[in-house]
DNA sequence: TAGACTAGAGAACGACCGTTCTCAATGCAA
DNA sequence: TTGCATTGAGAACGGTCGTTCTCTAGTCTA
């Protein structure tokens, strides 16, 4: 029998796949003892509801998502090289051939109104990603202000290319990023409209 | 008793809340039925099942939304504004306090894997605010390639916005079309990165 | 070898789903 | 008033869900 770490790494690499091909509600346990090969008894062992597997399932998603994306952009050198590469790195995943776009935004919007935890694990990644994102650009010393307008451009083609099945809108938005450092480096801070953004 | 048209109305006004509040699967034929006080027959009758109700809801919601996106802008004169009262809109809508996301890139994420036609009406709707995004932006004399980058923008705030639960991307994504705007003018459409972006 | 424990496969359970059916109440034509 | 079609309210149906239970078949200990 596998140990307890074991089979769990077996759930969750099974389960993953399903959940975010087919979202979560329509996915059955018996799809996930199936596809796992544990039976119920021990999957129920390992999880103690399948919502529990749910959040388990966002929690190293989550995990492996900015693991990824950090590794990615750890390959380059240059503060501003950086920073573009976060865009590369998602034409690279906008390309894989069952890019379904992000776990978190199709949890929330199918879950988020009906689960406080779900919606808290998507919040939280999405911080989370905001905040790598606002290092990069602070480490490329500007100001944190175009984290978030960069963060909204990722978001954007992160759907746009899902709902399309395009990996282009990584490009647009690396071009608009490109556009937005230059913008800054041209004006300064003060490029950015204050009058109204808090952040 | 209702007309035909009256009572399909009343099943539509009732079940919006509904499935954007919960999402789709989470909303049973009984609450829809209970929400819109029409017995099982009758909605039955007006609907031939679950799914015809949900891809009705999904089309008469692209007609609202972009009417009602329409409307605003209209209020704006110069090309420029109302480049820009596209995000004001945005904030307007955001604000509103049951603002759960757009019901497009929540319903793809429920059902997307699922049902091709779900996912159909998805596209569908983002190609339509696309185009319309683009008539504003060729009409204020920029190049199309501009509408892309600000479609990422309004997407990306449009999912921010939800799962943070604050209108301020609306903001920031304001403060980055203007940029955008800018850098074009001062620039010329060679500002954006074409070696790449197909469209 | 005997016996206590455990794992595995899947049947079973209660709840709920989308959908259909029943049937008493109603409106209306003659 | 009588007969007939249509309505509304909800029970019923088959199916599926998440979860638990049963029962067989081992496996280890003494």
């Amino acid at each position: 029998m596998l140990g307890h770490e074991e089979a769990q790494e077996q759930a969750l690499r099974a389960t993953e796949g399903l959940f975010y091909a087919r979202g979560i509600q329509a996915v059955g346990m018996d799809a996930v003892r199936t596809a796992s090969g544990l039976p119920f008894k021990r999957l129920y062992q390992l999880f103690p509801s399948k919502e529990a597997l749910v959040l388990e399932f966002l929690h190293r998603r989550d995990a492996q998502w900015r693991q990824a994306l950090a590794d990615y952009v750890g390959g380059h050198t240059t503060p501003d090289e950086r920073v573009i590469a976060v865009f590369d790195w998602l034409h690279q995943w906008f390309s894989e051939p069952d890019y379904r776009g992000c776990a978190f935004i199709n949890s929330f919007g199918e879950m988020g109104g009906i689960s406080a935890e779900v919606a808290e694990q998507a919040r939280h990644h999405k911080e989370a990603f905001h905040g790598y994102l606002t290092a990069l650009v602070t480490a490329s010393g500007r100001p944190a202000e175009l984290a978030d307008q960069l963060a909204l451009l990722a978001e954007g083609a992160i759907v746009t290319a899902a709902i399309s099945g395009a990996p282009e809108p990584a490009w647009q938005a690396r071009s608009a990023a490109r556009l937005l450092m230059g913008a800054l480096d041209r004006n300064g801070p003060k490029g950015l409209d204050r009058t109204r953004a808090s952040n």
